[in-house]
DNA sequence: TATATTCTTGACAAAATTACTCGGGTTTAT
DNA sequence: ATAAACCCGAGTAATTTTGTCAAGAATATA
């Protein structure tokens, strides 16, 4: 997993996705007008994302995506997943970096941190999102910190 | 705050100072061999670990670098707030990307992890890496598991 | 059937970032 | 004086991110 734009921009999808599914298939025109985002890059998050089996398409006129599972089934940490793909790490066993054991120590720590962030993007579901969507409307505040939220996670 | 090599360079390289801070001064060329970073860029680093006031340098031969606090009061996310600047984000300002509300529930979610990341890595300081370092000797199991860590965080 | 809409796919490219290298300097113990 | 070490800024190669572009396939509707 990573935390790049790409998986905000993937959420932000989902969630648009998830917020409109009443409507019937969601096209990606209308997602890239509502969130702008590029057209071309969604297409590119969303054949991840049905390959994930998250979402199903519907070909033609009238057509789109749709969730495959109720928004409360769907966490962010699947979505991030989906579109970040995993790489595989070869940091202790290629280069041999933990001959002292120093190294594996702080391997140990990111460890760690790895299953902190786990846990908290895979206890928000979509359904999460759409309740605080609802509770937060017109209450447009905290922006700064959001702002440095963003920042700090490299997510341009 | 961002999660890269560099980073975890850091992280590594504090460590490695604090374990060895019985012998005075620790040089750059000693940790870049103990640890195989580039001597050059730990200098980088260094120069900013310095400027944050987490370590002091002593210069001449025999020389090198000295943690200021004790190991129980340096953090891991002080050394990683150091070496990785903040930039300023400027997501909900500039483009105007918050104007249905959708995208700023995502910043909360964002912000949330923020908070996450930032309890947990205030919550190892130097000390505890030493200790565990010393618990976990010649324990050197579970390296599958940590190298999955790293591909998750970005972490090369 | 013709057409427009929409998903599908792959190749390519610009921009940004990371992870360094390099070449000089300055300080200071011996 | 010399060498060991820190100091500093410019440049650069590699990688990743973030897209663009073009062509094609499926399908609802007229």
């Amino acid at each position: 997993m990573r935390l790049t734009t790409k998986g905000r921009y993937a959420v932000t999808a989902m969630l648009d996705l998830a917020l409109h599914r009443n409507q019937g298939p969601v096209s990606l025109a209308d997602i890239a007008a509502r969130q702008s985002i590029s057209q071309s890059y969604l297409e590119q998050l969303f054949s991840k994302l049905k390959k994930c089996a998250l979402v199903k398409s519907v070909r033609g006129p009238g057509g789109g995506y749709e969730l495959c599972l109720a928004a409360k089934d769907i966490a962010v940490v699947d979505i991030i997943d989906a579109v970040d793909e995993k790489v595989d790490a070869t940091q202790c066993q290629g280069k041999g970096n933990c001959h002292d054991g120093v190294v594996c120590i702080t391997h140990h720590l990111w460890s760690e941190l790895n299953e902190e962030i786990n846990r908290f993007l895979g206890s928000v579901s979509l359904e999460t999102l759409m309740s605080r969507q609802h509770k937060h409307k017109d209450a447009h505040k905290n922006n700064d910190r959001q702002a440095e939220t963003l920042a700090m996670l490299n997510v341009k």
